[in-house]
DNA sequence: AGGCGATTTCCGCATTGTGGAAAATTTTTG
DNA sequence: CAAAAATTTTCCACAATGCGGAAATCGCCT
């Protein structure tokens, strides 16, 4: 009637009422779920016991009200299991990419570790090679540092307390208070930089991507020659990653 | 026509399309996935066409395959957030305590603190009373200790490199020798015992609860009096902790 | 180029979902 | 404690909506 959608109206409308429940930390009471999604009531109610019997929805019997269920959180963790963010996440690496003119990297922790997902290659003809799947401590990679400041205070201790610091170049952080005065210039400006502290020669800007829950799902960065990376670079890289982080962070938790 | 079911048919439809998708970790192409859900192609793809504007599935347009999309993500994600178990995981806890005879504890670890979010008290005269919403180090707690048994080997290091140990009675842990002795036990036997070592008289039988990722979620406890916590009960109350642990694992993977 | 399997679009038909209204239930109020 | 108000649940007749067969299109392999 009003929109010329091509999908199923009662499969939209299954999915509006989804959404609208997940909104609400309180769940909600039918009349209200029914008029936040412009529906009857009646409707509105079908649709819910549909939902119900498949588990993707849950009625408090006392409270009388509706939450997200069970099912929707097995089919919801596939999206991370199977590593579903990967190709949406090329478009924000390919603009990274474009508006830095260096390599663009997605990561996420995985036993203690930074693994590189995929990247979007720099275009120029002097370019930094470290290929997606390859595995890096966390205090040596841009993206690591990045998610680490992001956990709370006692976990970050927990982590600095048995990490086996190495120096791999004379720029490498060697001790749990380097790390910990890191930590906080991270925070304060919300992007990581490693410079050249892995590797001699490479600087790598980065920031974190927030799930829905506000937690760490992954990492991008951009990573380039330290002779092409000088201090203005590097805070513009900066910019420009925090602010594609942002984005792929909205996009992530529903917003376009 | 083959179910009696009064649910909507379109949208039954469409949730099995998304736990058929959820299900295969490599994505699914349309006509497999037609296929397995026993639908026809052209409804099949009209369905996924509608989950798709919303994003509730993803069509890889190189591989030709169906993911699950970033939606179903954000909206399962509400499931942890509100946390919606905690009412579901009631039927399990009153089997624990029917099963024990003594109170069952729901609980989840949180800035390294466990958090009893909910329980369901014992029916004997003298019952241990330490009310939900309690925050106890995670050490001392058999629900911290079957969570912690779950983490790799790095993090649970890590952890114990910093935590700060207490001899709050005479049977506490004092040293990560004897944590990490006592996380070898869990993984072998499944279960994790607090044998007086938080409050002297108080025993505890726990064992964790994973999400379909195989993380763990929250874990099941019995607390009961040292006086009637045997170890012939004690050893009881392990099988069944684990195996309603088990139950409600899969409770929320999908499966009854 | 050509053929084949898979995907996408189209369309007439009747199955299916719709919403008003009534019945049942719960909550609030007098 | 009874009556009223509010909300949830069930019912039903109608036609709008979703269905699936088939045709058109696309993409891939030889």
């Amino acid at each position: 009637m009003e929109k010329p959608a091509g999908g199923v109206q009662s499969v939209e409308r299954a999915l509006s009422l989804l959404e609208h429940l997940a909104a609400q930390d309180e769940g909600m009471r039918l009349s209200d779920l029914a008029h936040a999604a412009g529906l009857t009531v009646s409707t509105t109610h079908r649709l819910l016991t549909t939902l119900e019997q498949r588990g993707f929805v849950h009625a408090d019997a006392g409270s009388r009200r509706w939450h997200v269920g069970r099912s929707a959180f097995a089919v919801g963790a596939a999206f991370i299991r199977q590593r579903n963010f990967v190709a949406p996440a090329l478009p924000y690496l390919r603009r990274l990419r474009d508006a830095t003119r260096e390599t663009a990297n997605l990561g996420i922790i995985e036993d203690g570790e930074v693994i590189t997902l995929t990247q979007v290659e720099s275009r120029e003809i002097t370019r930094a090679i470290s290929p997606p799947g390859g595995r890096v401590p966390v205090l040596y990679s841009g993206m690591g540092k990045a998610i680490l400041a992001t956990w709370d205070d006692r976990a970050i201790e927990a982590f600095l307390g048995t990490y086996h610091f190495q120096r791999k170049t004379p720029h490498s952080l060697t001790a749990p208070a380097a790390a910990r005065r890191e930590i906080a210039l991270i925070r304060e400006r919300g992007y990581a930089v490693d410079d050249e502290e892995f590797v001699l020669g490479l600087r790598c800007v980065a920031a974190v991507v927030l799930g829905p829950q506000g937690e760490a799902t992954c990492a991008l960065s951009v990573s380039g020659l330290a002779v092409r990376m000088t201090p203005s670079r590097v805070a513009e890289a900066g910019r420009a990653v925090l602010g594609l982080a942002g984005e792929f962070s909205g996009w992530l938790s529903g917003r376009p």
